[in-house]
DNA sequence: GTGGTCTAGACCACC
DNA sequence: GTGGTCTAGACCACG
């Protein structure tokens, strides 16, 4: 699993963490029931304070993409966490926000869709 | 035009603002060359901070959304900025993060696509 | 709304202050949508450092009783959260824990629900 | 008697130990007198470290709960621990902290009582 | 002024 | 070894 950090962006570095170790469980790079690095060793891997990985590490956590096992550190959890009305809202928010903008922008309808499942077939051959 | 901030979210008052003027664009709601409020008008009627606005107006106007016209205020372009690559870019990533969660979370391919329709065809009818 | 911290205690101090918030909006010392101080502030009144206070608020706000409004700071909520599945387990295994102890060390029923009824007349005069 | 432990909860495996060695006397699985398994059975049969079982029987013996006899091992105490100034306070801290949230998710006074007798009930029937 | 982020370094509890 | 807690100090975005 490698992990590449933008120290340019203007999204957080937990938050770049976050969605890469999303991303890593959804191509299957990061297995269920995978012990990720310990936050010391990530962050020295990445060349970050180990604080910084904590907190993604915790966000993750709470949304219920990982388990903190206490002999094994940080896991990916077994069962993912479902779809909530909280996140049905947020990601039809994203989707408003990114597709007016692409739409003013000169973008077809077309475009969009054959962007999102090219998109989604990279995951859709894992087997949860 | 109505404006609906919410004032507990994580997304910042002005990047509230800008999401809304754009959308108000994409829906219609605002034409090409239509004048907006002034900040000192908007910021009264919304309640927030004239300073927010004008960075609202700021970044709409570096985007290439807005006209800073000396007697007529703001008003809509009359021509949209096109795709650039750093668009397209941030279009990628911005679906990329959006569907890897999506699909955690057990969404379908269908689930995105249609979402992704819905919102767009809201849109689809309006003559730029 | 008085702040006493126990700093000999085993229980963390971002703990011990996120119990006493919601004692305090339980005893009616803090109202819905009242303003907490800030995080320098309350750092400075306890006297310890504003990452213990920020993490206490950001509990709270996770859990849902405090809202961080961008222009208030951080405010009771309005609506507080209602009991979940994960609640009511948790709200048993303490439960079981105290009084499976307080059982064999003699306490009788009677000794347990009077303890509970005079706790929670502390609170049933509030109007939410 | 049989040992449950979640690997994942932020309750300490030692202090799930603990408490279910004490729910176990209050529930009559255990015997005042009984001999429990050796820490060296015990760590094998749960799949724990040595040491985590060494430190709750120690806990449970400093609290007067198990004696350590040199030929029988552990073995439930004979005459359980009164109730002192200190666990008093304990008890009514640990209430205080659970019917306070309690009240303000929207539990009842009735809701809490009869939880409170039910969890009792099972241990009222043991003779001691 | 507010909270959010990041770094750094320390100590501790747990296993 | 692991993560959890706390402190300290810095900088930034926001309003």
């Amino acid at each position: 699993m490698i992990i590449k950090i933008d120290f340019e962006s203007e999204v957080p570095i937990y938050e770049q963490l976050r969605r890469q170790i999303i991303e890593g469980i959804a191509l299957g790079n990061l297995k269920l029931g995978e012990s990720l690095p310990s936050v010391r060793q990530l962050a020295e891997d990445i060349g970050i304070n180990l604080h910084t990985v904590n907190k993604a590490y915790n966000e993750l956590k709470s949304d219920g993409y990982l388990n903190i096992d206490r002999r094994k550190g940080a896991v990916v959890s077994e069962t993912l966490p479902e779809s909530t009305e909280d996140f049905d809202k947020k990601l039809e928010e994203g989707f408003t926000y990114l597709i007016s903008e692409a739409y003013l922008r000169g973008k077809k309808i077309d475009d969009i869709l054959q962007l999102c499942s090219g998109i989604f077939k990279k995951y859709i051959k894992i087997d949860k």
